[in-house]
RNA sequence: GGGCCGGUAGCUCAGUUAGGGAGAGCGUCCGGCUUUUAACCGGACGGUCGGGGGUUCGAAUCCCUCCCGGCCCGCCA
């Protein structure tokens, strides 16, 4: 056991190598470091105190930052965890004047263990198996993603598929990052030398992976060959070659979680590139191969494949691991994402109903924090970024979110060297989602002005941008079905009134027909309804009726005020 | 059972780096906008900072302990 000459317990890694590098005080914060400590300086935005762990051991440029995914049936936005905290900490070593590459693993020679439920298209819609060949899916169980047909029928493989959606979404978010297939990389020789490592010096490995892994005996070999005859990886190596770098195997049954996918029984002899490492062992090997010097990952692997990754690293291949950032994982709706369940939302779906910089936002906050994204409350996840914003520009009396603004802001708009001198227009999402009852865009515009949230001096582009925000609150409220989720009727409802509230609807149009502002219009609504003694709310309840078939709605009066006054009265006199 | 990370107002979260006033937005309630109708404005209500103990002149913050939640401690990734 020379894993554990130093230590009573060689899985107890010491706290240096803890990766919860935002929870602590700091892993310099030992002895009397007092001059390292009085170096150190607050750091609003945690992308920075990131930053600093990586500046402080002189990396070589680029900096490589790594993330990486195992292809699965939707890229939700818990995928993206890994390509935006990333971004965040580039884009914070960039301004610093780093250069940095950022690269995401597609781990695509992973075998498929298990049919996903749900996929999604190239459209980012979440879709059953009945939309897809599911067949080719059950299949090919136990062969690599890349060698599965995509299951729609468009990209060349599994796949190509899925990397293909992370991509569009890391395009959609601005966030230049270089994708890589694991297959290519394996396929290409760039894993040569690692494989060479691992089984040359296979006791070593097994003796390392043995303190993490109880499976890992005197017989395990550490690399898994693709059978040439079924295609699926494999387990049962007989013995490895390493001059002629191959290895022989045998293609036998293979456990996945339960579930046995059977072994063709064939005999085999496979090179280096056709096959992969296992996890444990390949995640390692990518930062011996890519040179990564950072990578953020998820909870699940904090305190499993990071330790024995550090060991790993270390003791198999002599390099030290990249400094580690746990993240938190998200919610959706108080929910763990989970795409079987349905509960999942892509980034193209948020696209639809938020800005950009309102997601990219989301992934600024702290990582330590479990966040849940409510999209029934999406609202206020706009508003918190409003409020950011204007924190930014110095209007708001909170010296804590503004320090973290000044610093992150230029960042999540995408503008670290050229931040916005102005701020920009917004209407509040509410209020946008109020507006998005009606389709006409002079309507939307006068009322934003009437009710002061489109300033008198503001350009056209200012006003263009801001009222972008209508068709996404109006698609959250039809998604949501919410209090906002009204449309304005364009034909008259089927609906009868008594005599007083049709008297009084009439008496209201010639109101209208007379000119008179939205206020006035409201204050009349109340009058009418007296004059004809009909309950306030029977009458408000019947105007909502003519022109949104519902019971409930806007504030009424300020809303046919900015409507067409024709359409208002005929709409009253239930003539159209 | 063990380890790690979390727990601050009804909700979403700042504040914990470096101990000193418990905060914001939303919601709720009340009020204002001549007028009950979800947009605007003002005010109020609202917290044992998960519980307990300790250190300290002083603890959301540091230490110990317990409770709750998530993750890991099989395999896989």
């Amino acid at each position: 056991m020379s894993a554990d000459d130093a230590s009573d317990d060689p899985a107890e890694s010491s706290p240096a190598d803890s990766p919860h590098i935002l929870s602590e005080e700091s892993a310099l914060d030992e002895g009397e470091a007092t001059d390292d400590r009085a170096g150190e300086t607050f750091h609003a935005f945690w992308a920075d105190v990131v930053a600093d762990e990586i500046v402080a051991r002189e990396p070589d440029e680029p900096v490589v930052i790594k993330g990486g995914v195992s292809p699965s049936g939707v890229a939700h936005l818990g995928n993206f965890n890994e390509i935006m905290r990333g971004y965040f900490v580039a884009e914070a070593l960039r301004d610093r004047g780093h250069e940095v590459r950022q690269v995401f693993t597609s781990d695509d020679r992973d075998p498929l263990r298990k049919v996903p439920r749900k996929l999604a298209n190239a459209d980012g819609e979440v879709v059953g198996l009945g939309e897809v060949d599911a067949g080719v899916l059950g299949r090919n169980l136990g062969v690599p993603y890349t060698s599965i047909p995509d299951p729609f029928g468009e990209s060349e493989s599994y796949a190509a598929h899925f990397a293909g959606l992370l991509k569009a979404d890391a395009d959609r978010l601005n966030v230049p990052v270089e994708m890589l297939s694991n297959t290519e990389l394996y396929a290409d020789g760039d894993f040569d030398e690692a494989v060479r490592t691992v089984l040359a010096d296979a006791d070593c490995v097994r003796e390392v992976l043995s303190e993490y892994q109880d499976k890992v005996d005197d017989e395990y070999v550490p690399f898994n060959p693709v059978c040439e005859a079924c295609g699926k990886v494999t387990e049962t190596v007989t013995t490895v070659d390493l001059d002629a770098e191959t290895v022989d195997y045998v293609c036998t049954d293979m456990d996945a979680g339960g579930n046995t996918i059977e072994g063709c029984g064939h005999e085999g002899s496979a090179t280096f590139r056709e096959g992969k490492l296992p996890w444990r062992l390949e995640w390692p090997a990518q930062w011996d191969v890519l040179g990564v010097d950072f990578e953020p990952f998820g909870k699940d692997h904090a305190e499993g494949s990071w330790p024995s990754g550090v060991d790993i690293a270390r003791n198999v291949f002599g390099e030290e691991p990249p400094v580690p950032m746990v993240y938190e994982w998200f919610t959706l709706d108080g929910e763990a994402f989970s795409s079987s369940e349905g509960n999942v939302v892509t980034v193209q779906e948020l696209l639809g109903l938020l800005e950009p910089k309102v997601l990219r936002y989301f992934f600024a906050l702290h990582p330590k924090k479990a966040r849940d994204l409510s999209i029934e409350r999406l609202d206020q996840l706009v508003d918190r970024f409003d409020r950011f914003e204007r924190a930014y520009f110095g209007e708001v009396d909170d010296p804590d979110l503004t320090a973290f603004a000044e610093r992150a802001y230029p960042f999540v708009v995408g503008r670290p060297d050229d931040p916005p001198t102005e701020r920009p227009v917004r209407l509040p999402y509410t209020f946008a989602a109020v507006l998005g009852m009606v389709d006409d865009p002079d309507f939307r515009e006068r009322l934003a002005r009437d009710e002061g949230h489109i300033p008198d001096d503001a350009d056209a582009d200012a006003v263009d941008a801001a009222l972008a925000r209508v068709e996404q609150a109006r698609n959250w409220a039809e998604r949501t079905g919410n209090e906002y989720d009204y449309r304005l009727q364009p034909d008259l409802p089927e609906i009868e009134f008594d005599d007083d509230i049709a008297a009084g609807l009439d008496d209201l149009a010639d109101f209208v027909a007379a000119g008179h502002d939205g206020e006035a219009i409201q204050a009349e609504m109340y009058e009418t309804a007296r004059a004809h003694d009909i309950e306030v709310s029977d009458f408000f309840a019947a105007g909502y009726r003519l022109f949104f078939d519902d019971t409930q709605g806007p504030r009424l009066g300020e809303f046919l005020g900015e409507l067409e006054r024709d359409y208002v009265v005929d709409r009253l006199r239930r003539e159209a």
